[in-house]
DNA sequence: CTTTCATTTCAAGTTACGTTGAAATAATAT
DNA sequence: ATATTATTTCAACGTAACTTGAAATGAAAG
């Protein structure tokens, strides 16, 4: 991972709307959630959902998989750990002061 | 933190010219850099350098200090660790596979 | 095969961000 | 005071992101 690269998923992280997409995806668990379910969680317009995800789907924050007539969404914590080690490691060095404030 | 402050500080770190400032900073340690090293050190020009360091300094991931006639940019670790706190804690729950990811 | 349901894509308008160079401010030295 | 150095602010332009609603796609049921 390259600082431009970090850069494009911090864009993906960006938006509150995305946030909450995420935050509902922990909490559904492995099953993940439809995109419809998405929608009507984060409170938003299934184009407005629609879009959303695919800009996390393209950071690789999360990973859609066709289950009948819906797509199911999962979350990928490996991809978010990736940013946050780049954030942790090359941008800061390992920084102590850091790694205590993120409770490592 | 909510997820729209979050949100506004992921966006100051969504740019690979101000990652590479934090970088730098980071580099240089408890006495910071002075903008117009900032800048030399990431190849901008003064008010391009300027313009980021406003965005980084209104996000709270660093802070200005004049001495003489340079303004002097140190780091903020706290700040910087606050949101990498809201992602694993808030928004993903403290999820186990995000922790080890991180390397806590 | 037609209808229905779930989701995405598209086009259009609005808003926000990034870049540039010139002008303005702030502090210091002569 | 004036000049010099360091940095920011401003205006203007181009580019990218967001929002909306309508149309298009994909999959399954009748």
């Amino acid at each position: 991972m390259n600082e431009q690269e970090a850069a494009a998923l911090f864009g993906a992280l960006s938006n509150d709307d995305r946030l909450r997409v995420i935050r509902a995806l922990v909490r559904a668990g492995p099953d993940g959630l439809a995109a419809g379910e998405i929608a009507e969680a984060i409170g938003a317009s299934p184009s407005r959902a629609s879009f959303h995800l695919s800009t996390l789907s393209e950071a690789g924050f999360v990973h859609a998989e066709r289950q009948a007539r819906s797509l199911r969404y999962r979350v990928d914590f490996d991809r978010i750990g990736a940013l946050m080690r780049f954030l942790l490691e090359e941008c800061c060095a390992g920084h102590p002061d850091l790694r205590s404030c993120c409770g490592s």
